[in-house]
RNA sequence: GUGCCCGUAGCUCAGCUGGAUAGAGUGUUUGACUACGAAUCAAAAGGCCGCAGGUUCGAAUCCUGCCGGGCACGCCA
């Protein structure tokens, strides 16, 4: 649960502190203000192993040039500490720090003793954050967009966890409403024609073809007794048993997707408690309500909006809107600090006005995150595949995992930032060959555990080796990878973009490849043996341990 | 028309709150298996970061204006 990386860049950070503190007592610098710099890790390892920049920004407020600056910093450092090897100011004013390699012989240790744990760290100081992805209409099957929000809505959960989050992940089943009436009619239809009337099917219904499936089904269990009952009672059945029906066909599908969530929340139920309707009183008592033509609109004009929308319809049902107006007080009342949500980039209208409606209602607009995502295309043999959710020609989630897998489609959606429209390649996605990212990754796992199959001897516990054989350059460049991993996590939680894992997990991947192609593991030496047999062991906790967090396996054999 | 997103190597994309010589993968070319898995590795070539201004020590990154692509502008969700 610690990281050393973080560890190595606040010793540096103290150090330049106090030598700022020494130097401007010494009468050699004067600046009003500590400025914001930051400690990194530079793109290049020529540059060392940390970086800080703060030369440059006090250059102004020093009114003297960075490099000279620079010079004073170093000067006030200490001479032969145990911490800097070697100092270096270079670039524009850059001040490169070299620690050496025994910074590096203290990683292994810490893989090794937390396991499964590594990576994993108290960032989020269990913050509660919930989640809401995916909430597709329980109307139809998923589809492509709904698969992109499923592996990444996830795989953020479980970053966030990783850093120290305590996360709920949700799932909003719009069971009301005006698309429901819509699908009762559209299963009215069919519940007819099926049993060999002749009716006209609604121009604006559900055509798809697993519409007809879910109503056979519903035939084969309760035959035509609902023929000549009411009916409101003949739509309300139906709708009933078709919901039921389509939503343990999503849950299954999402689990077999490895999704599993711990919440699903109902829009009925906001209907049902009278939440919507005290939402909306909420509003009006803040004079932000008003009615126009017979329906009830909200003044989300007075948050920027282009144009205000209604919250109740002249028919007397409240919208979509309001419903999730509800919800997301719901949300907030339930004591969480942070809500994100994903959405398509096609809902990307709505996230002003939800955030001016939170903020009318008393809440933070920024604690509400939302993620906007482009779609999805599909490509087979070069070609797009083509999909039209209205007539039911599309691939479904379902489908997807049964051509690919379920390790390729969450690798390949995660792959890209949300805000950059997918290419989804089938064919590279099924290929079993170096140029599909998963395998690449997924061999660097197999490959470890086949050497740890081959040796003779078990991997050593790490108080029985000695780290400091390790001193390869492809031996050190992994281990400064594998201590990456806290960060890196940090980082996908605090930006809440987890295809930084992906890149993460390619690398690592890379790293031991490369190492494996210059290095023998089982050697005759004993003591570099032992000492690299601990390392591919914490390679392997480092690369399971990523996939896991992407929801994708680590085969031992492939 | 208005608003949001995108434009980086032939292709698909990274590039963190502005930082050093803009990076991967793939494709192309050339090498490496009598050694723990060649589903691998090493090397080369490949760029006006859409265009033009501005902000400053410094811009792919921030601001403005254009050009090109996507999306949204319902008493749908």
């Amino acid at each position: 649960m610690s990281s050393i990386v973080e560890a190595k860049k606040t010793e540096v950070k103290e150090a330049i502190e106090k030598a700022l503190q020494a130097a401007q007592e010494a009468g050699q610098l004067s600046f009003q203000t500590l400025p914001a710099f930051v400690v990194e890790q530079p793109r290049e390892k020529v540059f060392g192993d940390f970086a800080a920049n703060v030369a440059m920004l006090l250059s102004k407020e020093a009114k003297m040039p960075p490099r000279r600056i620079a010079e004073i910093i170093v000067a006030h450092l200490p001479k032969e500490g145990p911490l800097f090897e070697k100092v270096e100011i270079a670039g524009p004013g850059f001040i490169n720090f070299y620690l050496g390699k025994s910074w590096l012989e203290e990683v292994l240790p810490v893989v090794l003793r937390e396991g499964d744990d590594y990576g994993k760290s108290d960032f989020g100081q269990g913050e509660k954050i919930q989640i809401e992805f995916v909430s597709a209409n329980p109307t139809g099957l998923l589809h492509m967009g709904n698969a992109r929000g499923a592996a990444l809505g996830d795989t953020l959960s479980n970053v966030l966890q990783g850093a120290g989050y305590d996360v709920t992940k949700e799932f909003y089943i719009n069971d009301a409403g005006n698309q429901i009436e819509n699908f009762g009619r559209s299963l009215e239809a069919r519940y007819f024609q099926l049993l060999g009337h002749d009716v006209p099917f609604p121009g604006e219904g559900y055509h798809g073809q697993d519409v007809i499936e879910t109503v056979q089904k519903i035939i084969a269990e309760v035959g035509d007794k609902y023929l000549t009952v009411d009916e409101d009672l003949r739509r309300e059945f139906l709708i009933q048993k078709a919901l039921e029906e389509k939503l343990t066909n999503i849950k299954n599908d999402l689990a077999r997707f490895g999704v599993e969530y711990d919440v699903w929340f109902s829009e009925q139920s906001l209907h049902d408690s009278g939440a919507i309707a005290r939402t909306i009183q909420e509003l009006q008592e803040r004079e932000l309500v008003y009615e126009k033509e017979g329906a009830l609109w909200l003044k989300t004009t007075a948050f920027g909006d282009e144009k205000d929308e209604v919250l109740v319809r002249s028919n007397g049902i409240p919208t979509y809107f309001a419903a999730d107006i509800a919800y997301h007080c719901n949300k907030f009342e339930r004591g969480f600090s942070k809500v994100i949500n994903i959405w398509g980039a096609d809902h990307h209208g709505h996230v002003a006005r939800m955030k001016g409606a939170m903020q009318a209602l008393g809440y933070d607009p920024d604690a509400l995150h939302v993620i906007l995502m482009q779609l999805v295309r599909l490509f087979r043999q070069g070609e797009i595949v083509r999909m039209s959710k209205r007539s039911g020609q599309y691939i479904t989630l379902s489908e997807l995992i049964d051509e690919v897998g379920k390790d390729a489609a969450r690798f390949f959606f995660v792959m890209r930032g949300a805000d950059s429209h997918l290419d989804f390649d089938l064919d590279l996605a099924k290929a079993e060959s170096s140029e599909n990212p998963v395998y690449y990754v997924q061999y660097a796992h197999a490959r470890v555990c086949s050497i740890l199959k081959a040796s003779v001897d078990e991997v050593p516990s790490y108080e029985q080796v000695d780290f400091s054989l390790l001193k390869e350059e492809a031996e050190l460049d992994l281990i400064r990878k594998i201590a990456d991993l806290p960060d890196e996590i940090v980082q996908a939680a605090v930006s809440y973009e987890p295809h930084h894992l992906t890149r993460y997990a390619h690398e690592l991947a890379s790293l031991f490849h490369s190492f494996y192609n210059s290095c023998r593991v089982l050697v005759d030496d004993v003591e570099l043996r032992k000492a690299r047999l601990a390392l591919i062991e914490a390679t392997r906790i480092t690369l399971r341990n990523v996939l896991r967090l992407l929801g994708v396996s680590a085969p031992e054999r492939m």
